[in-house]
DNA sequence: GTCTATACTCTGATAGAC
DNA sequence: GTCTATCAGAGTATAGAC
């Protein structure tokens, strides 16, 4: 009996996380009401504030889940590869589909943890900051095997292609003219050899800023 | 006497527009009150309703004001430049620094068009769009010269290239161990070169998703 | 665990004096 | 062009019945 209920209270909880998470991406965090998640959910106000005492209680507890959701799908993709350039591979795709094809959680820990102030906000930082260590292992071990640039930072490079996957889910729509296999080969290709063909890679050295331009 | 008139105008819709977008960047579009903008000014809300009818076309004049100093910012730093690749390389470069150096408008611009609707929201993508455009212009010239990768779709890696820059500004810190042009370059090196070194392109062309994995 | 009813606060916007 | 004063609505959160 005892695991009926905890299965229903875990299903009641992720019910409750996908309505908010659609609710502050449309709206922003200040623009989600609790009135507005009580009645997607079929409550009354009164009964959501039964389940989170606080507005910022429901977010918080909505950014914790979409950090077990994606940090846990990485695992799994990455699960048993050991090819450290092809777990990075699989690890990038897979977090580019729980970001755009799972739901509006991970999208809302991506893009709106600033929406948290005080000891919410640094919770998420600390979370999110354990998540991109867990980036930067899968990085470093590429970098181990020497066949990393050695004049560029794995920390930087690590923010940039974050960067260039993160983008992505302002501007994907599932009905677009590109599929998610295909974007995520292109960032693949995009960041580990470039987009020039190898005879203008010598040109791309060379150009420099023309003298005058002041450094910024 | 209807020339300084002017000009005192003009300094006032930016000093108001800087309040707005900083405010906006710390709270979102709906965490940000008419109330905080006119006090900021050293106005009450009656003035401030005065200049702006809505708060809604506070935004929209903002988003203007961020566009026009994008553009003419990326124009400037092409001025004058013929190389196609050197272009999009200042370009870049100039774009980064209009987002992260300037002050939160661009940020605004950026980030948060999301909270517009209706009319105003449809007339900040089509100007969104027409800045894309620009770049993608950039971009064809680099492709004219056959310096392109020829399997890689332009305006996709349009799309990736601008979510790196862009994700900078939620990381940056003046303050931080990395310098603008540190950032610059290296995104420039990432994305014509690549990460990796040249002998371990075959390395990452050949990695294949093991059989099994579902297509997303 | 859900409902009803409500207290209290803040917000955008307005009207009219100066 | 700025101020004072204020309205109407929406927001979070609470208290207590069921």
């Amino acid at each position: 009996m005892a695991r009926v209920r905890e299965k229903d209270e875990v299903a009641d909880r992720e019910f409750i996380l996908n309505i908010a998470a659609s609710l502050i991406r449309q709206h922003g965090f200040k623009g989600m009401t609790t009135r507005k998640i009580a009645q997607a959910c079929g409550m009354l106000p009164g009964s959501l504030h039964y389940r989170y005492r606080t507005k910022e209680a429901i977010v918080v507890d909505l950014m914790k889940l979409a950090m077990e959701r994606s940090t846990s799908a990485i695992e799994l993709a990455c699960q048993g590869i050991d090819d450290p350039l092809l777990r990075v591979r699989m690890g990038l795709r897979a977090h580019l589909e729980t970001l755009v094809n799972g739901n509006d959680i991970v999208y809302v820990l991506l893009f709106e943890w600033r929406s948290l102030e005080g000891q919410a906000r640094a919770e998420m930082i600390a979370l999110r900051d354990e998540y991109e260590q867990f980036w930067l292992g899968m990085i470093k071990g590429v970098q181990d095997l020497g066949l990393l640039r050695r004049d560029l930072s794995v920390s930087l490079l690590k923010l940039l292609s974050f960067g260039a996957v993160n983008w992505v889910a302002t501007w994907y729509r599932p009905s677009g003219a590109m599929t998610l296999d295909q974007i995520a080969d292109t960032i693949w290709v995009m960041v580990t050899q470039g987009v020039l063909v190898p005879e203008a890679h010598e040109l791309a050295e060379a150009s420099r800023y023309p003298s005058g331009v002041p450094s910024v």
